[in-house]
DNA sequence: TATGAATGAGCTTTCATTCAT
DNA sequence: AATGAATGAAAGCTCATTCAT
């Protein structure tokens, strides 16, 4: 402890939620640029631009929390994206390019943040049990259970589709770090097509 | 007089070759383990059973250096691998199949491999240029293409889809790490449906 | 602006004093409680319930002043004891076992301070100079010398005797550790008999 | 860990068992002189002659893991000389005499270590508990039950008497520190006289 | 070849202290 | 008078690497 550190204490003040969200923002970026390994505190408060490790620290109460602290809030972020463009579908198909468009969306807003998860939890930064990997592919899973139950999907293994599609999205930052400006539209639209045809009933 | 570093000499004899293998192993499996960023060198030897780090430093010359002869090691084995299981495919449909049936077998065979290898990437252990993203996928564009030029798959993009099969194979470790007793048969024969549906041409 | 440091202004208030006894209290028995070495800042300010260590550093100087504080305020309120138990003693063996018995009823009172004292002083925390160990035991080397000179006790070094008598009070509270429900009282009157019989002329 | 640090590996080797000594000494010279709490990795280091603090983890796992060699290279050479000074002794007050002057004896030989000890054992770095209180006091516990229970001495609190012996000599190295060239041989003297007629049978 | 010892940089974390409010 | 934020040094410890044997 240092100064009564910022993380012991009760009510987070409007200062604190700043710095935090700074520092989370920073290691976000380093951690994409440099990967988990090389993501030191030295690395982050470079650059966030802050004086000391220190104040790493004295906001976060050790590396676990800070990692905790990435993944949830990019979590909390993309769920709230999904949600938002998921409400309102009335149909299976519509609810699949929906979700495939809805995370490809958020890429183009957070470009950095799917790819720092991965490094992460690859890296043992955040326990990955089984419940985060349900809860990842939780969304997908329902909308293809929904366009089986209602006749629309035919009978394919719905964990295996499920994985199949999220880790289609899932490493779009990849191939975008070898090709920089990949349009992401028109990647969008082909997965939509992939699926599309992948799920329906046969003719 | 120190010794000449095995790594600075000309030829490698067959101890030395060995010596490679087993610190390539351990090292293969402490990472898929731990994690990257936490497999040092003193995990590595203790996995490895040396007595002392300096005898990985001895074979290799630094740390990117055993990272290369990890990716390159797991690159090699996978790309004989490949080559045995699509030898005498006669058309793209099965080309296909072969495809994701080869690398789903090699999973089998070497469970840790692609996993280790993407945290590698990830962290910067190898450079992830162009040329290798490319190389990986090198092989599923290949036959994707054949099966347009054939007239037997539909108009899609070829790096989009490519990327997808791609990275629905490469999900399959991370799957696993969740749900332990996956029956990768049966995963395979649902992709092998997945990619016929999605690149067969429109009825 | 900032606030000028309470330490740095001239006369003490009240609220001022009540919080400096405050932070005392609370060090010794962090101190008492986790060795001079972990008695932080920090852990002082939890133990006492402060907001932030910065309020430490306002009423002390720096730490060295805060040890002293502790050291002369501890030596203040046992002075004080001793002087009551001490008052109107007519003879020197009356002497030696108010002094004994005045020294353990004061550990009775402040079953922490004077453990506290022997490690701030063993760590260095404040000078412990001839004169700060001359004190210490001047109390008791009165009332050896005053023995001798009247005839009472025999012929002993007064140092040995006065440090010998000074340890066995001492090393109470450390016994006190071990064996957490000694009887004091009884402790006492043992102790009493061994210097009256060390201290009396022979037969 | 670093490059398979010694402390993890099997049989110690003489060089090993070299630095530890060096460092283990430059240790107790350091706590002795700085106190527990300034007894830092760097500046044992310095007096070592240690070119990194690292070289010191390398050798022991933790601070703990050293603070218990400290305690336990101490009591090895104490318990050692008292063996050889109280071997062959025939009766009581013999062996209360010796016991005391072999306690002042080691500490001609080794002046800084019974200090180095109490510090390290006030401060935590070894967990003192009833078993190692009860340890430093036994020697002298036996003789003195011996005595009674041969009626040599008088019918006195076995632990009182105990604890005031041992204080008595833990405490001349505080003595020293304000008194530097105290003569430990009348010392010794004089608290044989003491305890000797602390503990006789009353006239 | 291989080992154990050592190095110095860098790691996360805690420290006492400062300072604006 | 007190708080919370920040600072920079230093803590214990691990890192990849070097080197004598």
């Amino acid at each position: 402890m240092q100064a009564t550190p910022r993380h012991q204490r009760a009510r987070p003040t409007v200062t604190e939620a700043a710095r935090r969200t700074q520092i989370v923002t920073a290691a976000i970026e380093t951690i994409a640029e440099l990967g988990y390994a090389r993501a030191s505190y030295a690395q982050i408060a470079k650059r966030a631009g802050l004086s000391s490790t220190g104040l790493i620290s004295y906001h976060f109460a050790n590396k676990r929390d800070l990692d905790w602290e990435i993944v949830t809030s990019i979590y909390g972020r993309l769920s709230e994206h999904m949600h938002a463009v998921m409400s309102g579908v009335a149909e299976p198909n519509a609810a699949l390019a929906a979700y495939i468009n809805g995370l490809i969306g958020f890429m183009q807003i957070e470009p950095l943040a799917l790819r720092t998860l991965a490094d992460i939890v690859l890296n043992g930064g955040v326990p990955y049990d089984a419940d985060s990997e349900r809860t990842s592919v939780a969304g997908i899973s329902d909308i293809l259970r929904w366009g089986q139950e209602t006749g629309v999907f035919r009978d394919f293994d719905i964990l295996v589709m499920a994985t199949t599609i999220q880790r289609s999205l899932d490493g779009i930052p990849l191939a975008q770090a070898t090709n920089p400006d990949l349009d992401l539209d028109a990647y969008a639209r082909e997965l939509v097509e992939i699926f599309t045809l992948a799920t329906r009933k046969h003719d």
